[in-house]
RNA sequence: UCCUCGGUAGCUCAAUGGUAGAGCAUUCGGCUGUUAACCGAAGGGUUGUAGGUUCGAGUCCUACCCGAGGAGCCA
């Protein structure tokens, strides 16, 4: 069958700029709602639904029962008047004039997810259908604007993409959440958690970069707010310190809260996203010190004592009523990884901070300042039991013009899912891998 | 890994220890403006698996499998 013919093609989106033009959509059935001498099949092409009418006595006999017997998310291509229709929803209509019909789905199979009810079960073994519906479309188109307007930040502003490889020799700040791959010959691999250490190297060869790609956590996180693949976009920055991280963080965060509050209105309405919530992200965002956070969530009744990291429930404590996310600063030296620079007033607090976002989203950017100094760094390599020799080409770029230097973290998912109000970022990813999931 | 909850028709769910049911989906019939269309009819079951208690188990007990929510850990 020819995919070409003299009918202008458009998506469901533009369907709106052709208005009493005679078009093509091509899509598949959403939905269908049938009369004996009528029927509104409604399509679907990825950009959104349209709803088209058939009527008997204007088509041929064979096209019209085609049509009135067509399955859901069967693939066919419609041509025919586009109108302005108050009763449709989606406010056009297109009135059928032809049709072909690539593939109907038979009825001894029918499509599985039906416009009912699923269970999360359900509809996570059919990820790669369930892809096709409004709240998942707008999800990951929600997600798509996030990734851009990250780049688009970095990119103008004077970062260079140089992505770090996902193989990596050593642990980055433990060894307990690696994947091991059993492959190389020679040692031990393993997929990388953080881009971190090579980012240092980056850094100092091109002054500010950041890498993003996926990363690999293999630890037994069962929670709405964990994936075992998730993305993360790093930044490292050459001369720069603790405030540094803190102002490119906001800007970043209120950067690209602007743009998905801009560009992607149509899907934080089917999402039933607030919006409000997402413009009152603005800067300054809140700030506090590690000190300040305790002593703040110990009146509100949590146990936390000074010298622990904080749980969950911390979290949503400490931004219960705040409408734009809290920065805290200075934890503890010893809760953080080992290349944390620790205040030169305080060497028992690291010039570390953590983003936390408000609704309950937890955390969404860490990061902070890095050791520069050579002998402090061995030592620490020494205090966490790190082997000296693996870290050497760590250790030289503090050898070869060593400057003060920070960067941070940012995970992609959690960051879409606060975009969405999502109550779990496996919807976030188009093929979520967790603890209990790696199919389809 | 630990705690809690769950598993019955393709899907979502009912069913005092006493004949396994409804809605949706599918098929057939009706309807020229439907909005998760509606009306009528039909087909559809090894109640997660294996044991046990009982005259009798979807229901009670034990073990296991699968999933969900949470904790710890993290982005």
């Amino acid at each position: 069958m020819s995919l070409e013919n003299s009918y202008p093609r458009v998506t469901v989106a533009e369907a709106g700029r052709h208005n009493g033009e005679t078009v093509e959509i091509a899509g598949w059935l959403y939905n269908l709602r049938r009369g004996g001498k009528i029927c509104f099949p409604q399509l679907r092409d990825g950009t959104g639904i349209i709803q088209c009418v058939a009527v008997k006595s204007a088509l041929p006999e064979d096209l019209f029962e085609s049509l009135k017997n067509l399955t859901q998310e069967s693939s066919l291509m419609i041509r025919g008047k586009i109108r302005e229709e108050s009763r449709a929803p989606g406010g056009y209509e297109l009135d059928v004039e032809g049709a072909d019909i690539l593939q109907r789905v038979p009825e001894e199979t029918p499509y599985p997810i039906t416009p009912k009810d699923h269970g999360i079960d359900f509809l996570m073994d059919h990820r790669h259908l369930w892809l096709r519906s409004r709240r998942q479309n707008a999800a990951i188109r929600v997600r798509h604007e996030v990734i851009k307007g990250i780049r688009d930040y970095f990119d103008s502003h004077g970062f260079v993409l140089v992505d770090t490889p996902i193989f990596t020799p050593a642990a980055c700040e433990g060894t307990s959440t690696l994947f091991e791959v059993d492959y190389f010959e020679d040692e031990k691999v393993y997929l990388t958690q953080s881009g971190q250490l090579y980012n240092e190297a980056t850094s100092a060869a091109f002054g500010k970069t950041y890498c993003f790609g996926p990363t690999f956590r293999a630890e037994k996180s069962k929670t709405r707010r964990h994936l075992t693949e998730f993305w993360m976009v790093e930044p490292e920055m050459s001369y720069a310190n603790l405030e540094d991280v803190k102002r490119v963080g906001e800007e970043l965060v209120t950067f690209v809260v602007g743009r998905v509050s801009e560009h992607r209105r149509e899907e934080l309405k089917v999402l039933e996203r607030d919006v409000t919530k997402l413009e009152s992200i603005q800067a300054p965002f809140h700030r506090m010190s590690y000190d300040e956070a305790v002593v703040k969530l110990q009146a509100k009744g949590s146990e936390i004592v000074w010298g622990g990291d904080f749980g969950n429930t911390d979290e949503t404590l400490l931004t219960e009523g705040l409408d734009r996310p809290v920065m805290v600063d200075r934890y503890p030296t010893a809760v953080k990884a080992f290349y944390f620079q620790p205040a030169d007033d305080r060497p028992e607090v690291a010039l570390g901070v953590d983003f936390i976002a408000p609704e309950g989203y937890g955390e969404i950017i860490g990061g902070g300042q890095r050791i520069h100094s050579l002998e402090l760094l061995k030592q620490r390599l020494q205090e966490h039991n790190l082997p000296e020799e693996a870290f050497n080409w760590y250790l030289d770029l503090r050898r070869y013009g060593s400057v003060p230097h920070a960067g941070f973290g940012m995970g992609v998912e959690r960051f879409v899912a606060w975009m969405c109000g999502l109550e779990h970022i496996r919807e976030t990813i188009a093929f979520p891998r967790m603890l209990y999931r790696t199919r389809p």
